[in-house]
DNA sequence: GAGTGGTCTAGACCACGAA
DNA sequence: TCGTGGTCTAGACCACTCG
């Protein structure tokens, strides 16, 4: 474990205990290398990292400071999509899925493009949803170059896929370009979800890149707006 | 302007520009120190920001690699609500709103909670629209402290509320926390943005830092689901 | 002017991947 | 085994804030 992950995970906690308190000061940054006995560029790190998570502001000149987050906020998830305590606390233990469709296709255009496939190639594909005490809580369309994964079986499909690809393939997942949208739900989607007629839905767009840039995913999950909310952090406003 | 930043610039030019091809390997960092006569540790800040931008992916052990990225892609804008690129552009040029409602109030215990304030605080409140040819093409509902802003203008509201601050204030805004929900449109927000009763709109709260601490802007944007998303990059998947 | 965070250097060691 | 990126050091200079 690198250095600057364990000192991140300490003032994480000092914060989190109440021993820094909102508006508090950090010690300075020469401080901080005498404290923990580390250089300059390690506390630079840690600071980059606290204030990824949001928990605090770094003022040239002046000092870095603790955050006044909004306690509530404090525990929620980034970059990701989280619903109700219960429901994701049990999806965490007990993935659990019901797959309404699993099948080799030749993707459409969009898929095609955004896995950077030829016209000829082919695409396991995959629709499902999660289940929370026998309810479907979402609906994902998935699929996975051939090229890539010449086996995927159903019984990943009804836990985890990821999992499964962990286990079988020598392939490391890097990153993830997002598009989220509001849509409204179709009528097969509000039958699976249990929802009313024309409910709105909120939907995430996510293509996954190996650590050689392949695209190797492409997902669209799609969650009852009125279970689902997607937390994020960054320095970027809408305009205003 | 800081080396890293040049070199950053450099390198997405030749990635977009195309001497840079999707799958290429750039070259190591060593020899890249060399190329800009710069230390290894400019070079990792460089790829730290390239990595961001969803541009490139790193292999520890192997190199780094230019992502296979859409296309259609390419462009557009991250951690922010991008509409149809005419309307993007004309509101970047000319920032026009009608305000439908800018007011003093004691705010309720929501946005209260969100920007730390106490019960007997009061906030500006402001409703507006944003729009396009005469058409609003969003709905917003903005808080801002007094504590803070003693004095915000209506005129301001009509164009850049930002803009005021930075020229009346001294404070630099830092961070932003935010949430992003599907919702249905309320009757109000039909008319004005003059969409069907119950279409789907992407709702985003955004809790504005300054940088040193504090709370100091509460926004709810709403917009049609159909004119409107949300584009991020990061490290975290959804569970799959 | 004194003290702060941001950037940068030159060099080192380590973990990991590929052959 | 060897080349790769990731982390780290000790020290430096600079831009900025604030009294």
């Amino acid at each position: 474990m690198a250095k600057y992950k364990d000192i991140v995970k300490d003032i994480e906690g000092c914060i989190r205990r109440g021993d820094l308190q909102p508006y508090d000061q950090l010690p300075t940054v020469v401080e901080m290398t005498k404290a923990y006995h580390v250089s300059r560029t390690t506390i630079e790190q840690v600071m980059d990292e606290l204030e990824k998570r949001g928990l605090v502001s770094r003022k040239r000149g002046s000092g870095v400071y603790v955050k006044k987050v909004a306690t509530q906020s404090f525990d929620k998830p980034l970059n990701t999509i989280s619903l109700t305590d219960d429901i994701d606390a049990n999806l965490a233990k007990h993935p659990s899925c019901t797959v309404h469709e699993f099948t080799v296709v030749k993707p459409d255009e969009h898929v095609r493009h955004e896995l950077g496939l030829h016209e000829f190639s082919f695409t396991f594909y995959i629709e499902r949803s999660h289940l929370h005490e026998g309810q479907a809580i979402d609906v994902q369309y998935l699929y996975y170059p051939v090229e890539i994964f010449r086996d995927i079986r159903l019984t990943s499909a009804e836990t985890s896929i990821r999992q499964w690809i962990d286990e079988n393939y020598d392939v490391t997942p890097d990153s993830f370009h997002k598009t989220l949208r509001a849509v409204t739900a179709s009528e097969r989607e509000c039958e699976i979800l249990g929802i009313p007629e024309g409910s709105p839905l909120l939907e995430v767009e996510q293509i996954g890149y190996l650590d050689d840039g392949r695209p190797f995913e492409s997902l669209v999950a799609r969650f009852p707006g009125d279970r689902s909310e997607y937390q994020t952090i960054d320095s970027d406003s809408l305009p205003v």
